[in-house]
DNA sequence: TCGTGAATTGGAAGCGCTTCCAACAAAGGC
DNA sequence: GCCTTTGTTGGAAGCGCTTCCAATTCACGA
């Protein structure tokens, strides 16, 4: 039992075509009958055979190397679980394709921050870039890359991003959506919102789709406070109070992200407020933070890992599919609401 | 300006040698003349050259994947830091290395665990094995992982792993000395432990170092009360009180890990006490969670990522390198002390 | 001096794949 | 009906490396 892989060569022995067909078939090219196709396919189902990737990237040449650019500043946040999870995702991807990863941290604040960008595609030879926000909205930007022969992923994007190369993300609006619907279930009547940063496209989506749920369920804007915090815990923190003592005197509180909730949360409990029994908190993302902040906290799971992986697949249907010339593609990934200890009955 | 990148034929030739010689002692092969070999390394440091791993592991047949063992439950921690770095690493150092990673989350409950493990090496044909604790301390599975041929390395290995294969760490009776030391600095005289659960040998570690740091400031066993947690947040927050209530009333409180720091930090202000004013709290690991309390957690930092990616390389050398029967090494990565906002001088 | 074995070096095949180019077949154009 | 065009398929080279095996060198004892 050697159990040798089978290789191209069996496929094409079994299908009783050339290599080169076999090859034509598995990458998308054209100019092949599709009754060849089907046969070819159904050979490769039959021995389940699976593309050498390190062969793969030997012959076809090219860098095989692709880039995943992040705004943040490495000092500030040196070990982010969103950067960690998304980096992840794309290095599975790209092992499982046979492609080679450079992460780089360029801060906003930089002055020639789009140097930097086109280095990476100059200097280093990437073939694709994957850009987290904000710079996945980047219009000026992407197009400047796409212009130099570089594909594209944006994660997350919120506008300008989203037709001018292709995306991955969660419906974040339906995220939003879900959340509120779950509370307004609960019988919460009066929300709060904490949002993020101005121009954070992905996060002022969250807010659109708890209106909409708000609004189905027949209330409106005299129900509903908002703030915009940071995203940190520290402006989660801040904000809170202003919200609790409103007169308002929301049921549920509607976070942006775990991290915010997280603060709010530890303000709250200072207060002698009880959660879930006298305020519900969610969160947004699903973090490791969502499980060690008490209660646990209730939440919308967003693929992070999957993220990172689908943004490499679509840079490598581009590179190498036939997907090279296609229009953009939004891949639009599921969320789930997932219930913790931190959202129950309105009080 | 094409740049293409030298391959090892530009070397060869350089150095005057056939390319055989060439990858000989770019692989620690025996039978090279001192001579021959300055030579080459001479050839390879002119041009820059760096093999390719695609190349190489095309070449080099055999499976080239790896595989890292998690004894968690991923139901229960579905998004933790420590995996999530620790893979991290490995796949950085997988894609510079050529090789393939597969990550198997095993319950240290399921029956079938030792099977699970074995099946890793014969039907996925893993040519080396990383285990994380306690996995890592489990010898009778390493020794028969050896035995059938694969390599291993253990991760944060307290004892019976140590001598048995390759390991990678950091020195966890350092960082425990390290910060005790910092605090006693501090004015600190009387201390707290939450420790981690019964037999998880480096965080034993950890307060043998922060015994060392007692005993050479003059303390001893009376200025010190300690406890056992799970490294849960759930766990510093159910054993804090009994911490602050203890007539001893400690001025600083180390923990094994961030969460249950972070445990303590929420019951900490709940009671109205003050950090770092009244208290002193520390945590261990540095992950994204000592900077989503307030006030942000001074802590140890592990390198987790750079753990990950070590321990490929050991593998790597172990099966390609000249140290394929050496004895076992243990890689003792750097920690460092991370003053945040959490520790003060002693009220 | 010659033979022998060990140490050292080189030649060449081939890992599994892509791709260039040639070959051939079918389909129109005059 | 012949030539060109277009579509489809196969042959073969070669990506950068490892490794088997043969060739060469060297030291040493007979």
């Amino acid at each position: 039992m050697t159990a040798r892989r089978p290789t191209i060569d069996d496929v094409a022995r079994l299908s009783g075509v050339a290599r080169t067909t076999v090859s034509r078939v598995l990458n998308d090219g054209p100019n092949v009958r599709d009754e060849v196709r089907a046969r070819v396919m159904e050979a490769v189902r039959a021995l389940d055979y699976k593309v050498n990737p390190q062969a793969r990237s030997l012959a076809g040449g090219g860098s095989r190397l692709l880039g995943l650019v992040f705004a943040s500043d490495l000092e500030s946040e040196p070990n982010s679980f969103y950067h960690s999870a998304l980096e992840l995702g794309a290095l599975r991807g790209c092992l499982e394709l046979g492609y080679q990863l450079v992460t780089r941290h360029i801060p906003l604040q930089s002055a020639d921050r789009e140097q930097q960008v086109y280095d990476l595609i100059a200097t280093q030879r990437c073939e694709g870039l994957i850009f987290t926000p904000p710079y996945s909205d980047d219009a000026g930007l992407i197009a400047e890359v796409l212009r130099r022969g570089c594909k594209v992923v944006s994660i997350s994007p919120g506008g300008a991003g989203r037709g001018l190369a292709d995306g991955v993300g969660m419906d974040d609006e339906a995220g939003g959506y879900d959340i509120a619907r779950r509370l307004i279930e609960l019988g919460h009547r009066r929300f709060a919102f904490m949002g993020g940063i101005e121009g954070h496209l992905s996060a002022d989506r969250r807010l659109d789709g708890l209106m909409r749920a708000l609004s189905e369920a027949g209330l409106g804007d005299a129900d509903l406070i908002q703030v915009r915090g940071d995203f940190t815990f520290r402006s989660g923190v801040e904000l809170t109070p202003r919200l609790l003592d409103d007169p308002l005197h929301p049921t549920a509180l509607v976070c942006a992200n775990d991290d915010m909730a997280a603060g709010a949360l530890s303000v709250v409990h200072g207060r002698g407020v009880k959660v879930p029994q006298d305020l519900s908190v969610t969160g947004f993302d699903d973090t490791p933070v969502s499980a060690i902040v008490w209660p646990p906290l209730t939440t919308v799971h967003q693929p992070l890992k999957d993220m990172g992986r689908r943004a490499v697949a679509l840079l490598a249907s581009r590179l190498t599919g036939g997907r090279a010339e296609a229009e953009p593609e939004f891949d639009c990934l599921d969320h789930a609401v997932v219930e913790r200890g931190t959202a129950a009955s309105a009080p």
